[in-house]
DNA sequence: AAGTTCCCCAACCGCATGAGG
DNA sequence: TCCTCATGCGGTTGGGGAACT
């Protein structure tokens, strides 16, 4: 006896939303707020399930998004916390506000992975390649003797102490407080209150989340990618009202935009 | 120019977790 | 305490564009 499925998969539409079905979502959510996901495809009269207007607005459509390429400080501080966390990326992005868990995971799968590589170090546990390979070995031995859950508490272990930034008393603190105490008060001295509001301006200039050069499909822009010449009207509004808002504090800003872009 | 390979990233899947009854 | 359900999370996939041959 299986689990019910999150959504009744039948009928529901999967793959790359559309323009319009980002606008019957964002609209949605600004009137409405969210209350229960379930509930927000069928009110919002979508054809998706919950988990995907979920990962949607996460991931893509929320005002509060910083979008762009990482910086190199950045980077640094993913692999500092990913030496201290693993492959924690909620976590992780925690410390990087406007920026998500998907959007960090696929920068460490497909960036800074190589990057460490080509410095010799293993991505897993930062630990220099040769010194893994001896590490695989022995833990070869030990195969069997010990639970997923053991293995994973040695891993963690390992990585904290592994780590190049290492605590003395990493894998207490590891324990106690989910690794992050010392690595907040490190990483929050960088990301002060001024930063963020840098970094959501930044995030809000870039302009819409989509590219317009095919009026159905969405297709997530490259950093500085966009066009002003592929741009239809309406969307070029959105770009100057969302230039000339200060923050997104205001929902109704916000809306504005929306109502402009409906009924332009 | 055409074909192939590589790379990126949005989206999906399935399990974990926590709240509420 | 157990069960159900909604949400969160991390691993993985696949489409599409870029780079290369």
């Amino acid at each position: 006896m299986g689990r019910q499925p999150c959504c009744e998969k039948v009928g529901l539409k999967r793959g790359p939303w559309t323009i319009e079905e980002d606008h019957k979502l964002i609209n949605f959510i600004l009137n409405n707020g969210i209350q229960c996901w379930r509930m927000v495809p069928k009110l919002a009269g979508l054809l998706r399930c919950g988990k995907s207007c979920r990962l949607r607005w996460i991931n893509y459509l929320r005002p509060d998004l910083k979008r762009g390429a990482f910086s190199e400080m950045e980077e640094n501080q993913i692999i500092e916390l990913h030496a201290r966390l693993g492959n924690r990326w909620s976590k992780i992005a925690a410390h990087f506000p406007g920026r998500t868990d998907n959007e960090i995971k696929n920068h460490w799968n497909t960036r800074i992975k190589k990057r460490l590589k080509v410095l010799g170090l293993d991505p897993l546990n930062h630990k220099p390649a040769e010194q893994e390979e001896n590490l695989e070995e022995n833990s070869e031995t030990n195969k069997g003797s010990t639970s997923p859950k053991q293995q994973e508490e040695t891993k963690t272990s390992d990585i904290t102490h592994a780590s190049s930034v290492g605590n003395e008393n990493g894998e207490e603190n590891f324990k106690q407080q989910d690794g992050e105490a010392d690595v907040t008060t490190s990483i929050e001295t960088t990301n002060n209150d001024s930063n963020n509001q840098e970094m959501l301006f930044n995030g809000i200039s870039h302009g819409p989340p989509f590219s317009v050069d095919d009026s159905v499909l969405l297709q997530p822009l490259v950093d500085g990618e966009s066009s002003s010449t592929q741009l239809d009207d309406s969307l070029q509004k959105w770009i100057e009202s969302l230039d000339s808002m200060f923050s997104w504090d205001s929902i109704e800003q916000f809306q504005e935009c929306f109502f402009l872009l409906e009924n332009s």
